[in-house]
DNA sequence: ATGCATGAGTG
DNA sequence: ACTCATGCATA
């Protein structure tokens, strides 16, 4: 039952299998209350009253028409409607920061009038990501049994460049991966080859369970900006891609492809843009409570008058941005060997 | 290069 | 509802 991600399955199907998403209902893209409304001059350094100001900034905004209100991007956005409820920490959950956040839903509240209850103290949040390598053993164990890691092919056929063993050492060293990933880019760029073209050429490997990638993740890979996880997932594959590349231009020259992963083309769809001030208060929300209650997210949604949907996925956005690689302590310095 | 988003899988 | 891998759209 596990996805294999990197197959054809998801990138694929996702350019053009899903008519529904992108609805042709959708709101006439007016331009959102984006940095626009940011002109003015708004607190310049923020340390203890951030809160306090980012909702004035917030409540000011919330007091234009709302016309201008970034929702109904999609026209029919779909609910998030929940599954059902328990938390979900098992899987990082060693990260173990029990948001010792009273059970009252009232902290936005108390956020907001008082910013001296912020005090980063109970929250671990920022902090989260020092295990990733000190304690990867039991982490990635769990993680590479993630349904979403491409290592794992319950039933696949493995491929030499997909199989690559599991997760040991040489394999999840960080330094090794960047030593790779920059070898990788400058090696690309000397075949004269775009990242897209990277992405799209995977699929012509043929290896089982691995499709095509998009520019962004070829990108991601080649700037550490993916998980240590996805990063090790990934290196075989273009491993096995460089070589071939190589080893073809040694030959003849390159050969063109075709086929992008842009199908029908119908409906784009529009990228939601959140205003700086905006901004500024999920950060100072994050910074206190990096994993907000559903409850809380529609207050705070309500507040800085965006779609629930698209706070909590900045909220998980950002939360997956302190995963990745490149600032997490993993790579940023605290390998020692 | 990166911000916002989707969807699968999971608990 | 979350995490994770990944992508479209865009700066």
């Amino acid at each position: 039952m596990k996805q294999q991600t990197l197959m054809g399955l998801s990138p694929i199907s996702n350019g053009g299998n899903i008519p529904g998403r992108y609805s042709p209902a959708y709101r006439p893209p007016e331009r959102m209350r984006c940095m626009t409304s940011s002109s003015g001059n708004f607190f310049g350094g923020f340390d203890d009253g951030i809160l306090a100001r980012a909702e004035a900034l917030a409540a000011v905004d919330i007091s234009k028409p709302t016309s201008m209100k970034p929702e109904g991007l999609y026209g029919h956005t779909p609910e998030f409607t929940g599954h059902n409820m328990h938390m979900s920490r098992s899987n990082m959950g060693m990260h173990g920061h029990p948001s010792s956040y009273g059970p009252s839903d009232s902290m936005l509240d108390q956020l907001t009038g008082s910013p001296t209850s912020m005090s980063l103290g109970p929250v671990t949040s920022m902090s989260d990501h020092h295990n990733q390598i000190s304690h990867h053993h039991q982490m990635y164990n769990n993680m590479y049994n993630h349904p979403n890691s491409i290592n794992n092919h319950p039933g696949f056929p493995p491929h030499p460049a997909a199989m690559h063993h599991p997760v040991h050492d040489t394999d999840c060293d960080p330094r090794e991966l960047e030593a790779f990933a920059e070898r990788f880019k400058q090696r690309r760029i000397k075949l004269g080859v775009t990242q897209a073209d990277v992405g799209n050429a995977l699929a012509n490997l043929k290896i089982p369970g691995v499709g095509s990638l998009s520019q962004s993740t070829i990108c991601r890979f080649e700037s550490l900006t993916l998980s240590h996880n996805n990063m090790i997932a990934l290196k075989p594959i273009l491993q096995t891609w460089l070589e071939d590349a190589e080893k073809e231009a040694r030959d003849r020259k390159m050969e063109g492809e075709a086929s992008m992963m842009g199908g029908p083309l119908d409906k784009k769809r529009k990228r939601t843009s959140i205003a700086a001030p905006e901004k500024r208060s999920l950060e100072a929300y994050f910074a206190v409570q990096p994993r907000p209650s559903g409850e809380k997210i529609a207050q705070i949604a309500e507040k800085l008058e965006l779609k629930k949907n698209v706070v909590r996925v900045w909220f998980c956005n950002q939360r997956q941005k302190q995963k990745r690689m490149k600032f997490s302590a993993t790579t940023a310095g605290m390998v020692h060997h």
